[in-house]
DNA sequence: GCAAGGTC
């Protein structure tokens, strides 16, 4: 028996800290094992995984996909082995002379599967050690300190239900994959993915645009008049009772509503009707879960994913709880009170937290949502100040602030007034709101609380109608779904977790299956739901997903087996492949039309053949004609982002327009032949001498404008000298008189055409190398363990990017910069790797 | 290089 240390392994990091915090009554010490932090204290040892460290895969022989029969895979062995080569070595090597192992992985199946990972490396290397597992829903003391005090065993059978779901999404995502991506002859970057989730997920989308595009609009007509009550004018809406005797307000028949307008417009005053007051309660909503807080960020401008990143960031820095969960009630232990008052006082939040501390009763809502992985999303008692975040994390912080905030607020309370008038036998309504209790709402402006007004009116009065309109009206498609819609839909089918949803819409915008925001389908990706709906129906049917849920919970039950449940899947996946082999060809071929018609431009100027988007061998796009090698035709595109195909087109030469997508720095191009026949057009601007081969060949700097539309300074050689410095791509261009000494050019000033300020962007070399350094800032600022500050310090010391960091003689850098030792330089520069 | 699920 070893009498080695006790061994608590985490599913990541943070909890690992927190959980050595609790249980050592903060006098924990860390240390580094294999470049892994592990926390010690008295005989006891920490270590946070990093999810799953092992994965599932085939075996090598089956990495070709050429040599490899796609249907091969179904029956193909599935290994597992380590994907987080420093973690799993660091676990052994604590393993080995552990005297106990206790599992503290999250509280859910997945948390179960990672355990019983971990509880394998551990076997590998110790057989006897004893492993005990526990489960609390959130690290507070309490529940830490009791589930250590009554230690549970692993769940072997719910962990069997999860590594079955690994199974089956690995053989059939891999199988089908690779079948659709071989019949379309796409092998390299471009492959055509399917999976268990991506597949319905696309489909939502498809059928959405599927029902856009059928539908036929129908006309229709509405009519207003303004009303006035003692000088206090308010609008009213003309409606009718329809044959099923329900009020309508839209006028089908154009007849019918201008006769009903000829009536209106005639009328001096409408006579009161009925008038109907009433109180409704607008309760306060509920804690946060991951949908829900993607949903609120999307509603002040966040994508799902810049969401996400921003929340991850706020919850390893301590400001917010784990970004992760389903859960929308708050466990036992939050003090809501507690929590409170650590913001009593603050610049910021002070006002709101102390009226909301004067409650008689702080009681929080709750959601549906009860579950034992993590708890909703909260601010912790620790708070930041406005400079320790960018702007965007102070604005995500401020939303999960306020909506803590929100969750214990009082109700709101809202007035309505509802007032029917008569106007010569047409009948008129006015709805009006007024907020008389503002509750939450005083707390958390996100959502509307706009009021409309409507005077007190009693019945039988006159009301004067001071102007009457007529609207003419068509019924609109379905809108397409926005991500944060997406998401929600997506969690109400059942499909993905809350970790990977927003994944997922980003696997589909990489694939080229939707672009633009709101996601729109691709041809592509309306190919792939077309190929699925035929062969393959369950990979893009939430019916898919469901099924496993029942496999996985009768496995998890003891009452199915994981052989039992992966063999049948694989049953089915061998029929699919009937129907997909007899029909390969034809289904290749209607995604290769497809392919080619999300790159075609138009029609080429010189043989009338389509013009293509193209990849250079450099990675560079570039538009070609499809005839080559016949025909020559090209136009560049801007060397930053990825094309998109836009649905206008040039009137000049009937060339679709073109986006250059680059995330935030996405812009409009437009239509590569104006670009091209601008740039013919413009004389180049001499403004200096080329400091590359001025002295020597009598070079000299010009302002260029390229055929691919971006501008830059560059020498009048080129090709001979390719001296270059960039330019902004948008604004104009002007030269001003005030000139740069050391490099004797003149400075130069963008213009807007809107109502922006210039920018004074100053010589053109002085102004590259400030970019170049900030660039190399942020360089180093991605290398974990570097914020802007120490980067800022290593470019003083002279470390102006990554590879000079790498090159660097860690004990001369450290003696070179202030607080840091030689062990860090080495760990950066093991990061940087 | 394929999936989906953890986590960073």
């Amino acid at each position: 028996m070893s009498n080695g240390p006790e061994l608590i392994i985490t599913e990541k990091d943070n909890a690992a800290r927190r959980i050595a915090d609790i249980l050592s009554g903060e006098s924990v010490e860390a240390e580094r094992v294999n470049g892994v932090n592990v926390y010690k204290w008295g005989g006891k040892r920490c270590i946070g995984l990093s999810g799953h460290v092992v994965g599932v895969d085939f075996p090598p022989e089956y990495n070709d996909w050429r040599d490899v029969e796609p249907v091969e895979l179904i029956d193909a062995p599935v290994d597992k082995h380590p994907t987080q080569e420093n973690i799993v070595a660091a676990l052994r090597r604590l393993a080995r002379r552990a005297r106990r192992v206790v599992i503290a992985t999250d509280y859910d199946r997945e948390g179960e599967l990672i355990g019983k990972e971990a509880y394998e490396l551990v076997r590998d290397v110790n057989e006897d050690v004893p492993v005990d597992r526990v489960r609390f829903s959130s690290i507070t003391d309490r529940e830490v300190t009791e589930a250590f005090e009554n230690p549970d065993e692993l769940d072997f059978d719910l962990a069997a239900a999860g590594e079955a779901r690994q199974i089956i999404d690995l053989v059939w995502g891999a199988a089908l994959t690779r079948f659709l991506s071989l019949s379309a002859r796409q092998l390299g970057d471009d492959f055509i993915s399917v999976g268990r989730v991506q597949g319905p997920t696309l489909k939502l989308i498809v059928d959405r645009e599927r029902e856009i595009d059928a539908f036929d609009p129908e006309d229709y007509w509405e009519l207003f008049a303004d009303l006035e009550k003692d000088g206090e004018g308010f609008e009213s809406q003309y409606f009718y009772l329809d044959d099923d005797g329900n009020e309508a307000e839209r006028v089908w028949d154009g007849d019918d509503a201008e006769a009903a307008y000829e009536t209106l417009e005639d009328v001096a005053a409408a006579t009161v009707e009925s008038v109907r007051r009433r109180t409704r309660t607008d309760e306060p909503p509920a804690p946060f879960n991951t949908t829900q807080f993607i949903r609120a960020a999307g509603s002040i401008g966040y994508s799902a994913q810049r969401a996400m990143s921003i929340a991850e960031d706020l919850y390893t820095a301590g400001y917010m709880t784990y970004p992760r969960t389903d859960n929308t009630v708050y466990p036992e232990d939050l003090d809501p009170e507690e929590l409170l008052s650590e913001f009593s006082g603050h610049r910021t939040f002070g006002e709101d937290a102390d009226s909301l501390l004067e409650q008689e009763e702080i009681e929080p809502t709750a959601g549906d949502n009860e579950t034992t992985d993590h708890p909703p999303i909260h601010p912790t008692g620790e708070l930041p100040s406005p400079s320790d975040l960018s702007e965007d994390e102070w604005e995500v912080y401020e939303l999960v602030v306020r909506r803590f905030f929100a969750t214990v607020a009082e109700s709101a309370e809202w007035e309505h007034l509802r007032v029917v008038a008569d106007a010569d036998g047409l009948s008129l309504k006015a709805n009006g709101k007024r907020l008389v209790e503002a509750g939450y709402h005083a707390v958390y402006p996100y959502f509307n609380s706009s009021e409309s007004f409507v005077p007190a009116v009693e019945e039988g009065e006159e009301l004067a109608v001071t102007d009457t309109r007529i609207e003419d009206k068509q019924t609109q498609p379905p809108r397409r779904y926005g991500q944060s819609r997406l998401i929600e839909t997506m969690e109400k089918m059942g499909i993905g977790t809350k970790a990977t949803r927003h994944d997922v819409i980003q696997k589909l915008y990489d694939r080229g299956y939707i672009e633009s925001d709101p996601p729109k389908p691709t041809r592509l990706a309306r190919s792939v739901v077309e190929a699925g709906e035929e062969f393959a129906e369950l990979i893009v049917s939430e019916e898919m997903t469901a099924q496993l849920e029942q496999d996985m919970q009768a496995i998890a039950r003891g009452e199915a087996t994981l052989e039992g449940v992966t063999d049948e899947s694989r049953e089915i996946l061998e029929d699919v492949f009937e129907g997909l082999m007899s029909s390969g060809e034809e289904v290749g071929e209607h995604l290769q039309k497809s392919l080619k018609a999300d790159k075609t431009v138009g029609t080429c100027p010189d043989c009338g053949g389509d013009l293509v988007i193209r990849k250079s061998r450099r990675g560079s796009y570039f538009i070609g004609c499809d005839s080559y090698p016949d025909c020559t035709y090209t136009l560049p595109l801007p060397s930053t982002g990825k094309p998109l195909i836009m649905e206008d087109t040039c009137d000049e030469h009937e060339l679709h327009h073109v986006k250059m997508l680059a995330g935030r720095k996405t812009f409009v191009h437009g239509c590569p032949l104006c670009k091209a026949e601008e740039a013919d057009e413009q004389e180049d601007l001499v403004i200096g001498t080329c400091p590359e081969c001025g002295e020597e060949h009598g070079g000299e700097l010009a302002i260029k404008r390229l055929r691919s539309g971006s501008r830059l300074v560059g020498c009048t050689r080129y090709p001979d000298c390719d001296y270059s410095l960039p330019l902004p791509r948008r604004g104009d261009v002007e030269v001003t008189d005030d000139s740069c000494e050391e490099h004797d050019l003149p400075k130069i000033r963008i213009t807007y055409d809107d109502d922006r300020e210039p920018w004074d962007l100053g010589c053109p070399i002085c102004n590259y190398r400030e970019y170049q350094a900030q660039q190399n800032g942020s360089e180093l600022e991605a290398v974990k363990g570097i914020g802007e500050k120490t980067a800022q310090k290593l470019q003083d010391a002279g470390i102006g990017d990554v590879s000079a960091l790498k090159e660097a003689e860690p004990d001369a850098l450290a003696d070179a910069v202030d607080g840091v030792g030689p062990d860090t330089v080495r760990e950066w520069q093991a990061n940087a790797d």
